[in-house]
DNA sequence: ATAAACTTTCAATAATTTTTGAAAGTTTAA
DNA sequence: TTAAACTTTCAAAAATTATTGAAAGTTTAT
């Protein structure tokens, strides 16, 4: 019976990746990549492309640009061992790092062409009396400062230091 | 060539509609689903099915899920006109409270999950003296932190008055 | 009860996203 | 050079996700 409240290494692993990817997937990030990401994670060492894909039961194309991709995010790099030709690859443990590298990818690629458009879009023109104009003006500039907000906040989180974050947040929110 | 410099309002709709689809779907919200809510967002009165099917050019059938669900979200809520038997839907037009519902709904979906995971994994035993599993081990504790950080940020945030909020936020990140 | 007005369901289809794997490309050592 | 070792590419296939639309279901008025 006791033999149950305990969880082998290798099965936690799987389960680890497994939720790793589920998250990624659920938060627009490709299953996949989120699962090369938490294997290089939880390994001490680095990889190679073979062990990932061999692990993983992906091919090699997918590992390749799944790795590729991975360190365009800046959350892997790329290692050379001396008198070896294969490339290994392992991952910053540090997760502030990867919060705060992630943080700053999703900023950049998404958050900053939304902003983008909505200050476009504030500037448009109208009868002031029309609710459709009024509504619609309303609601863009709400968003915009919003978006502004949350641009600002995390602009400030990218310099940040881990625990003058958590220490100055936790004693807001307490 | 003035004209350029103004943008019509129903140009504007459009382009709004579509920049928050995009958005939501690089978030893992689907596309119909954002491109709805902004339409009704954006909308001084509330709207019948009909009238959505129409502006988005979607089916009956995807107009009716997608505004079940995000009835479920907490997005928009039904309306009843006296002496019709049509529905109507509005969306809160309060970005704060959208902030908060968004925030609110996706912790509970895919936050928590997670959180329970990751605390399963917490308690696996092993050789301490075997650096897969040290590395594993640290690297769970830290995430686990991480989210169970972020979770009682969110808690705090769903309690707070916007105001309040973004006052001390901002004083904080300074 | 009946029928009109309206809403919901869900199997089939379409659209989108991800993955494969073999061929092409590159680098290194001899 | 050449060839072995390794990496990258990308068109085709598979998997996943979203949408359609017609039929079934429900409600209301008469």
């Amino acid at each position: 019976m006791l033999l149950y409240l305990f969880m082998e290494l290798a099965a936690a692993k799987l389960k680890f990746i497994e939720a790793w990817g589920k998250l990624g997937s659920e938060w627009g990030i490709n299953r996949t990549m989120a699962q090369v990401h938490a294997l290089l994670l939880i390994s001490p060492e680095a990889l190679t492309t073979e062990e990932i894909m061999e692990t993983l039961s992906i091919s090699r194309g997918n590992a390749n640009m799944t790795l590729r991709d991975l360190i365009g995010w800046g959350l892997i790099e790329k290692q050379h061992k001396a008198g070896e030709r294969k490339e290994y690859f392992f991952a910053d443990k540090d997760v502030w790092n990867i919060a705060r590298q992630v943080a700053k990818e999703r900023k950049k690629r998404e958050l900053e062409p939304v902003l983008k458009v909505l200050n476009e879009l504030s500037t448009v023109t109208g009868d002031e009396k029309d609710p459709a104009f009024k509504t619609f003006k309303k609601s863009v500039a709400d968003i915009n400062k919003l978006a502004g907000n949350v641009d600002k906040t995390l602009e400030t989180m990218l310099k940040a230091e881990e625990s003058w974050f958590w220490g100055s947040v936790l004693k807001v929110f307490k």
